[in-house]
DNA sequence: GTCTATAACTGGATAGAC
DNA sequence: GTCTATCCAGTTATAGAC
């Protein structure tokens, strides 16, 4: 570990505390560099400004996760084979960032918050980060959802996924409001599994064929 | 409408067009009394500063809003009786805010952004407010759904409407990301129904009697 | 690679005239 | 109620010594 007082990884966590409870146009590249015991040229020169160092932030806890829902996926199938039933897609696909959230509440529920926040940033840097993250998920996921969940419109699947992850987003929002309890994350598990089953709002289709 | 051009007035709507597309804390007063054709000194003299503008913002859309959604129910309620179906109570308590995203979506998108994000927003002018708008409707709307998702703990029943008001938020944070089409309304409702209505996660209970 | 010093601005707020 | 003029603390960014 030769880099755990490297500058540029001070910067990160200090930069990652400060944004976390101070909200990320709140706090300003002093506070940070005076946090990490450096100085506003040292954050030019590694990351290029402010807001490269807050994408920074977010990617240190947003790659680990994306990787891992593969991972869980592949599992997934490999031991119930295709299709796969709805709860334990969902289950495969929620658990990195439920046990993320479970680790963070405990003493770092600012940098959950933080986390939550991050898809609806007004900041153009952070922006496209999610996006394209929800898309890599999607492609893999909606073949698979779409076994489990017969009979509904793939586009209308695709805007469930999305529900989905605005699920996941504010219970990571609101970590540390007091009564979101333990239970958290079976009862998303729960929820997103029943409206991802929900049946299909059909409506009258403009087919070629009919 | 004496207060078409009130200058209280015109500086609210300078500022939801400026936060709108450019960020809460990305816009400037300056920025807003130069729109209104104002001046900061007015800001002060009428709200109080550039925070309770932001509030007096949201409140303008929000209040509106929490009225409708309880008339709603009430007719809902006089229509179907109670247990009223989930897809009718869905339907009551998320119609008016579908009924303003839809309305916004055409030519102010960012509007709607802004109240997606309102939520979750780090300033504390706004934080409470949301909080205790939720707490309202939450009273009026667990007793129903009770009724409606019998067998679920009413923790949970709680849990899940905060996830759908997360769908909701979505949905506005989203607005005019492209390809969210016009069906969102019908199946945020088709996804709420779905998740509200899942079988709890009933787990070993320690209750007093077994 | 790291720092000090400073440039070049912009921010919200307010006093006080009208 | 409305404005101008002003205060001053705050910001990012960078030049240039070490």
């Amino acid at each position: 570990m030769s880099d755990l007082d490297d500058t540029a990884t001070r910067l990160v966590l200090a930069a990652e505390g400060l944004f976390a409870d101070g909200g990320e146009e709140g706090t300003s590249l002093r506070a940070i560099t005076r946090a990490a015991r450096s100085n506003a040229a040292a954050v030019h020169y590694h990351f290029g400004g402010r807001d490269e160092l807050l994408r920074a932030v977010l990617e240190r806890h947003l790659a680990p996760l994306a990787a891992q829902r593969f991972a869980r996926l592949d599992a997934a199938v490999a031991e119930h084979g295709r299709p796969l039933p709805v709860t334990e897609l969902v289950t495969a696909m929620l658990a990195p960032d439920l046990e993320l959230l479970e680790r963070l509440r405990a003493d770092r529920a600012g940098v959950a918050r933080l986390l939550g926040r991050a898809d609806t940033l007004p900041g153009s840097a952070v922006a496209g980060l999610l996006a394209r993250e929800f898309d890599a998920l999607a492609l893999r996921l909606l073949p698979l959802l779409r076994e489990s969940v017969p009979g509904v419109d793939p586009t209308e699947l695709r805007a469930r996924l999305r529900f989905v992850k605005a699920g996941v987003a504010h219970a990571f929002a609101t970590a540390g409001d007091g009564d979101d309890g333990i239970d958290l994350g079976r009862r998303l598990i729960a929820f997103a599994a029943g409206g991802l089953a929900a049946p299909g709002t059909a409506k009258a289709k403009k087919r070629k064929k009919r």
